[in-house]
DNA sequence: AAACGCAACAACCGCAATTTG
DNA sequence: GCAAATTGCGGTTGTTGCGTT
């Protein structure tokens, strides 16, 4: 907090002077992790002087949530991580943290470079919604229809999945199925590989 | 081998939203 | 309720590595 009489308006994130910038060490990382590890990370402001680094706390959240935690996914996302890419961009936009949330181990960070990247070409080219070409198959859903899936792996997985499927679009729940790859379907978050009942109207 | 162009991705910046006193 | 501090998000930039000429 700034007393009265302080200089007003918004004052930047850290002192500039003196603090490292660009790309992280080793060694830095090294700090940070262990820092975190013992102690968490509550104040970001504080953070770097606690664990001795010079960066500004910005930097070192940043780091910490794209590639240091633990359940980061690291290595290139998969053709069902690129299709609920393309599904859920369709729904939000570019809300990169909303769509982080429904791909476990991937940052914004992440997905909005893949976005600019990879998969916007790849629609501007046409290749990566096209239903035609890949011969997927498109249901709309209406909210309140119940849909039953059944024989899979793990049913409580898939049981939160689906509500937070629901929850988060608040409407039409976009169902993809893809018959003759692999015997399995998708669903934008799930993927099965057994055998799977709809019940419910499709439109 | 050097120069260049481009793609990929890590990191920074500014602003908005949220929290705090 | 307000102002300031802090956090989080999205846009953008900078750096690096690789392929091509």
């Amino acid at each position: 907090m700034a007393r009265k009489g302080e200089r007003r308006g918004r004052q930047p994130c850290c002192e500039k002077e003196g603090l490292k910038r660009g790309a992280w060490t080793a060694a830095e990382d090294k700090k940070l992790v262990a820092y975190i590890t013992m102690h968490g990370h509550t104040n970001w402001r504080n953070l770097p002087k606690q664990a001795g680094l010079l960066r500004c706390g910005k930097s070192c959240r940043l780091r910490w949530i794209n590639y240091l935690r633990p359940d980061v996914k690291r290595g290139n996302f998969t053709k069902e991580e690129e299709d609920t890419i393309i599904s859920l961009h369709s729904e939000l936009g570019n809300k990169w943290s909303k769509i982080a949330s429904y791909l476990p181990g991937r940052t914004d960070n992440e997905i909005k470079n893949l976005w600019h990247t990879h998969i916007k070409k790849k629609i501007a080219q046409g290749e990566a919604s096209s239903s035609s070409s890949s011969k997927q198959e498109s249901y709309e859903i209406k909210p309140n229809q119940s849909i039953i899936l059944h024989e899979y792996n793990s049913a409580e997985e898939l049981s939160s999945s689906q509500m937070l499927w629901r929850e988060e679009l608040n409407g039409v729940m976009d169902f993809m199925m893809m018959p003759e790859e692999d015997e399995g379907y998708y669903n934008g978050l799930v993927y099965l590989e057994s055998e799977i009942d709809l019940w419910g109207q499709m439109n």
